[in-house]
Order: C-alpha cells, then structure tokens, then sequence
RNA sequence: GGCCCCUUCGUCUAGCGGUCUAGGACACCGCCCUUUCACGGCGGUAACACGGGUUCGAGUCCCGUAGGGGUCACCA
C-alpha cells in the first residue's frame, strides 16, 4: 500500500553558518519525505534580517549540497530566487500572505491592533515579576474598533498587532514523538504577530507558509515545543488543518546535555576529544592556506568536516544515529538503506550528546571501504592546496600519491591527513626534522654512522627496487653484520621520513626510489656531523 | 521563578512485565599480529538516578523526589 505523500521542510535563517544539530534535522526531515516519495521543502526564515542575505545563505546551501540532502522546492542552488509550486520560500519575499493573514485574525477576533507602548508593557511585566505573578497582559491599549484606534493614534500611538489568546482551557499537543501533551491556554502571552512597521514574525510567518506548502508533518527540534499552542491558535484561527507534529530532542554538548552551540566553543575545547579534533582541523587549515580561529572553524559547523576532508555519507550516517536507532545494533546505513529503515516513532525522546570519536570512528569505516582510485581524487585537493603538488599533476605524481595512499591505508582516516605524508613530496635537501628524535636515534646513538652507511652501500644492489626486495636485502644486510633490524628501522625511518612514525618503511624506501634515499641518508648523515659538532 | 520535556555503561543506544546474573557500538584496558603508527583478531572493566506503590514477578506500568534541559521578545 502506498503511503500518502508527506511533505516536510527545515527553515534555517541565512546565518552565515551550517549547525551540524540542523543538519540532524533537516536530515529527519529529508528521509520521512524521501520514504514517502513526498517532499523536502527549504524555507529560508529570514523575517527578521536585511544584512547581506545571498552571502549569508551561500553556505548553508553549499552545505547541504555537499551532504547530499537535496530539496524539491526552495531556493536556487546559488540561493538568489526561489523554485517551486509556492514560490517564493523566503519568508522576507512572502509579506502579502501574511498581512492577510493578520488581516484575517482581526476581522475575526482572534487578533487585536494594541497601541501600547514598549515600554508600557515592559511596566507591565515587571509589575507581575515584583508581585511573583504570572504575567498577563491588561489588554488596557488593546483597540477592537477603529474608533478605539483613532483615539489611540490621536495621541501619536503605532500599533502593533497581537494575538487575543484564550484565557482558559487546555491546549493539546498529539506529538509523534513525545506522545500527548498538554499546555494551559491562560499562560499564553498575546503574542505579536505583526511589528509597528508592518512586517510579521516568525510564528505568524511559519504558520502561514506551513499551511500554503502543503507541509504534512513538522518535524522541529524540541525547543519549539513551548511555543508550539500559540502556532496551533494562529492555524485554527485561520481554519488551517493541522499538521502532524514531532519534537525531535536537540543534539547535546560533548559530554553534557545542553544544547550545542556555536558560540560556547572556549568550553568544548576543554572536552580532550574536540580539541584533538578541532586541532587537526587546524593544521590541516593551516597548510592548506585557509585562514580560519576555533570560533569559526570548528566540529559544530558543517564546513569544518567540508575543508577538512571528512565523507559526507560518514557523517550522515553518524547523524542518523544520534538520535535514532532501528534497533540495538544495526549501525551502517546506506542513503537507501535509511531511507527504507527511518521512522519517528523510532526517534529518541532525550537528548543525545556529541561525540567527535564516534563520528571519527564512522569516518574512518567510510574511508577504508573507499575504492582506492576515489581516495587518491579525495586527497590531491588538500596537496595543491598546501603547494605540495602542482595543478594539474605531472603523471609521476599521480603515480607516487597512488602509492602513498596505498600504503598509508587506514592511516589516513580524513582526507586532510595526506598532509602528514608531505615528505614524499618534499626535495631531499627540505624534509620536516624532528629535531628531538633525530638528536636521539642518529646524532646520540654511536652505531647510527654504521647503519646508515651499511645501508647506503647495500642500495645499489636491491634489484628490482621494490618493497618486498628492500625488505629481504635489509634483513640479509642485518644478519650478515650481526645487526638487530629494529636496531637499524628507527634511524632510518628517521634518515629517510624526518619523522619517527609513518608508512611502512620499505614502501617509503620504494616509493622515493633508489636515488632519494641515498641522497637523503647522505644527507642525514652530514646534518647529525654538523649538529654533533654544534652540541660539542 | 511559572510551564513543558528528559533520565539504562564515560558516550550513542537495545530493552515495549518473566528469555536481563541487562545486549551492541565508540572510547578505555589487556593479549595476539607487527620495523613504527594504524588496521585486524581475542578477551576485559563499565549502566537500569532515588523512594514508594501495582504485580506471583519491574529496567519495563503508576505516583512522588532528585537531577538535567528547554521555553517564557516588536529573535528565529
């Protein structure tokens, strides 16, 4: 049987900025459609803002894009018109619908023109909180007939326009999510609908559009559960058909509950896993040239994992089950598969905290399923990039990336992390020492002239210059000069790398042929003589 | 503060009255593999917030308490 279309839509304001806790729901949002072969609506809530929109909404669009969550109606990929049967989806564009709206409100009584002034209301407000009261509004400049309004204006009052909210009753919620709840009319605020100058808020606005897209289900992060009645009095007012409604639990900080923010950083850089990772994010920026701080460039934003080389689908996937589950242990998802498997009823009702080693961890099963061909493609970006490589590559390159990916294997877990393998693009004469282990394995250990030497001589005999005849020449060099090879691997590593760490050591020696590796344990050698006679 | 929501290992979660001496994943700790670092294999530590009910029987149902969170704008 087929299910009935189900319509949907994520409402992000043109912030400058994707929130991986939006992400999350815009991707609920997306699968409940997608399952359905009903419809993922972008509305853009831009009511309150005139800064520069485009600018603004460029990266949310960009970061959708990247991720895969596609929308039927909403704005143009480049986010400067809008596509789609209700045209147009920016709330700043829509002003018509919702003056008439409120047009209908007031002519119905369910909405009144109040000329009272800020300040007069804000008297009001803390007149209830110094007698521990429960605020409601005296409704005392509240005008009903024009007459009422002239003699309001005739003192120079504006208005604006508020709800006329009930008064008693319960108000209640049949959430898909959290089940029935319920609110009591009578602590309802009348709220503003319509500001002095003509144009309307948010609720007004988001109830509207709900109606006239067609959106059969709200799926919303729970903080708009509160407000929530006064959303369901504007729809009844204008005789709207409810939609179905589902408060789905925000995404937590790393290791606490509240709701992950963008702006408390400082704090979530003391949690030891995202700084780790908002460190390696960092140095990735850095070679790569991006000018970026950890107040921008940071996990909570979808653009850090898009600079820093991470697979949309990972993330997706990770998202998926921040919050959901279909059952205790089912983790890989593909687009399809959680297309098939999603369902609300499913969803977690609390609220599920962050995690950057579950998301790494995720990312790292993504990467090592990666056909090696799309790793190298993944990867020759962030070498440009850093002018590593030239662009376009000169076919040796190519060659030698194949064979460092190939050899870094589940080493490089972020596409960003090629840049650790930077010595292998390097010139002999401009490795990246590690001083402090250089000092100790070559220049302080006595055997180190023996080895390296040992080694330069044995090179020109390894025929053919592969891996596995280096790794045999060396342990038959060991063996015939009574040396332990884990004696001889450290130095080396270091002659050849700079570092202490890295790709096995006999691919390293193929991967710079025969030449490179004389010169660079040549090289080593005279850098330990010049170094030992600095120290002494 | 009022109202509303939430509460199983450190984290994400399974559990819809008995099969739970609570399962899986990440992390962590051992061991194996190994020239380093990873991967992998094997094993281990670790949780039902608390108190009352209901019931033959409660992680599972009900009521309290505590804790956490959200929300109370001419923001969205």
């Amino acid at each position: 049987m087929p299910q009935p279309a189900i319509r949907t839509r994520f409402a992000p304001s043109p912030t400058g900025y994707l929130h991986i806790g939006g992400v999350r729901t815009a991707l609920f949002n997306w699968l409940l459609s997608r399952q359905s072969s009903g419809q993922f609506i972008l509305r853009i809530d831009d009511t309150d803002s005139q800064r520069n929109q485009a600018e603004a909404l460029q990266p949310i669009l960009d970061g959708f894009e990247w991720l895969g969550i596609d929308w039927d109606e909403g704005p143009t990929a480049d986010g400067q018109s809008s596509q789609g049967p209700h045209s147009p989806y920016f709330q700043s564009q829509r002003l018509v619908p919702y003056q008439a709206a409120v047009k209908k409100l007031l002519a119905s009584g369910h909405a009144y023109r109040d000329y009272a002034k800020p300040e007069e209301t804000a008297a009001e407000r803390a007149e209830a909180e110094k007698n521990k009261v429960e605020f409601t509004y005296s409704r005392r400049w509240m005008a009903e007939t024009d007459e009422q309004a002239a003699c309001f204006e005739a003192e120079g009052r504006v208005a604006v326009v508020r709800l006329k909210m009930p008064r008693e009753g319960v108000c209640r919620i049949d959430d898909l999510i959290r089940g029935p709840v319920e609110f009591e009319w009578a602590r309802e605020q009348d709220h503003v609908i319509q500001r002095n100058d003509g144009t309307c808020l948010y609720h007004l606005a988001s109830v509207v559009d709900d109606f006239e897209f067609g959106i059969t289900h709200v799926v919303r992060a729970v903080e708009h559960l509160s407000n929530t009645p006064r959303q369901i009095f504007i729809a009844q007012s204008l005789g709207y058909a409810l939609p179905h409604y589902a408060h789905i639990p925000f995404v937590a900080e790393p290791g606490s509950k509240t709701k992950l923010s963008k702006r408390k950083i400082d704090k979530y850089l003391k949690n030891a896993d995202f700084k780790a990772l908002v460190e390696r994010g960092l140095e990735i920026a850095r070679r790569t040239g991006i000018e970026v701080s950890a107040e921008t460039f940071n996990p909570v934003l979808v653009d850090f994992y898009k600079q820093t080389g991470f697979l949309p689908e990972a993330i997706v996937n990770y998202l998926l089950l921040l919050g959901w589950s279909l059952d205790g242990s089912s983790e890989d998802f593909s687009r399809e598969a959680m297309i098939a498997a999603f369902s609300l009823d499913r969803v977690v009702k609390s609220e599920a905290s962050f995690d950057p080693q579950k998301l790494l961890s995720f990312q790292q099963r993504y990467m090592h399923r990666l056909p090696e061909k799309q790793k190298v493609a993944l990867v020759l970006p962030f070498l440009q990039r850093a002018g590593l490589v030239s662009s376009p590559p000169p076919c040796e390159i190519s060659d030698r990336i194949r064979a460092i990916v190939a050899a870094a294997a589940d080493r490089l877990v972020i596409a960003g992390d090629i840049l650790q393998f930077d010595e292998f693009f390097r010139a002999d004469d401009d490795l990246p020492w590690d001083e402090a282990a250089f000092d100790r394995r070559i220049v302080q250990a006595s055997d180190a002239d023996d080895l390296l030497s040992g080694v330069t001589e044995a090179l020109a005999g390894i025929e053919p210059f592969d891996a596995a005849t280096i790794e045999s020449a060396l342990k038959d060099l060991c063996s015939a000069r009574g040396w332990k090879i884990g004696n001889l691997m450290a130095p080396l590593r270091l002659a050849l790398t700079g570092k202490s760490t890295g790709i096995s050591l006999f691919d390293a020696f193929a991967i710079l042929g025969r030449e490179s590796c004389a010169e660079r344990v040549r090289l080593a050698l005279e850098r330990k003589t010049v170094r030992a006679a600095g120290a002494g």
